[in-house]
DNA sequence: ACCTGAACACCGTTCAAGT
DNA sequence: ACCTGAACACCGTTCAAGT
């Protein structure tokens, strides 16, 4: 890349992440652009569509949320780190206004540039409920798919600004169901090692 | 109204709801105006906005979700009725892709034409909560918000195709989270009647 | 009364023309 | 190599002009 298109890139980003925080994740490309004394054409050459835009501004955010996964994978209890993970989850779905939409369309999606993002934190999901499930800590009936599901339900309402304020007890409530084995299947702890903490 | 125009109205109707069931809740006025065979501004003047339009086309549905939830309000146990209630708006939910989200953002803006549609539901479900929560049935820490808040982020979660095959399950998952007194607050029926049935 | 075409200000896509 | 203005096909809003 050539320096002064170096220099534009950055910048870009710079402007875009301002205008995105303020007018929410579907803000026109063109003011984005405008904003950043740039043409149109110009912003849509190092970024070809909203989601390749989101994933250089969000890169910095998932590395982040990932290691977390990671550092919850060996620390904490599993439980603990289910409830952990689904957190810092909420904490990254309100970095953007209406990034959940975007990213829960990208995963259906192997075109988009968010698609390898989406696959990254739904996968350390099911790594995170797996852990838990096998030391009988997560109901034996859900899968990752329903997991990411839920993280991306709860993380949609909370960007309608009258759920908001109730945002961290659904979580709660959600992660409750999650972790506790529900009598019917209790006694389901089939392969789990019997919690020896 | 005059004749004429009641035609074109009821007219438009019917094709509305043919594009809408096709395109998703976000098809273009335009579009839905060029089907019927009728002016973009005719459209418009009978239905100024999409929200007024889906009003007129929702009523129907709408009248018998709210009738559903007084009959469950009587006939079923109250936690029976909860989780009926569930699946009877998951059923309203996918009757038109993205309709979860219009009602979501009408729910916060009293102008909107789906506000009363949306607060009909509201107090429908905190209602059906309410008669759970006095007699035991339903975890005490949650309110009405809380209810509508899980029931429009499932209803916004199904019509992604990824998650609709799950979503009966994750109801399943929720309301059981709703139902259940949890450890921490399973003694706290201050006000409720012992479960007399 | 009711309808409609057209003008308007927006949007993202595309590309020929500039440096 | 990189940038840009302009043309394009869309969108919802608005209104003067028709019947």
């Amino acid at each position: 890349m050539r320096a002064d298109a170096k220099k534009n890139y950055s910048h870009i980003l710079t402007i875009a992440r301002e205008v995105l925080i303020e007018e929410g994740a579907d803000a026109s490309m063109r003011d984005i652009a405008r904003r950043a004394n740039v043409g149109l054409a110009t912003l849509l050459r190092h970024f070809p569509t909203r989601e390749a835009l989101f994933e250089a501004l969000l890169c910095t955010n998932l590395d982040a949320l990932t290691q977390k996964a990671g550092e919850l994978e060996t620390s904490n209890s599993p439980g603990e780190a289910i409830m952990s993970w689904f957190r810092e989850w909420m904490t990254f779905a309100q970095s953007y206004r209406g990034v959940v939409a975007l990213m829960a369309a990208a995963h259906t999606n192997p075109d988009s540039a968010l698609y390898a993002s989406c696959a990254a934190v739904h996968s350390a999901s099911a790594r995170l409920l797996l852990r838990a499930q096998a030391e009988g800590a997560a109901r034996a009936d859900m899968n990752g798919d329903d997991m990411f599901g839920l993280m991306a339900a709860l993380g949609w309402l909370v960007d309608l600004p009258s759920f908001a304020p109730r945002a961290d007890h659904l979580v709660h409530l959600v992660t409750d169901a999650i972790l506790t084995n529900r009598p019917g299947n209790g006694g389901k702890r089939k392969g789990g090692r019997k919690v020896v903490r």
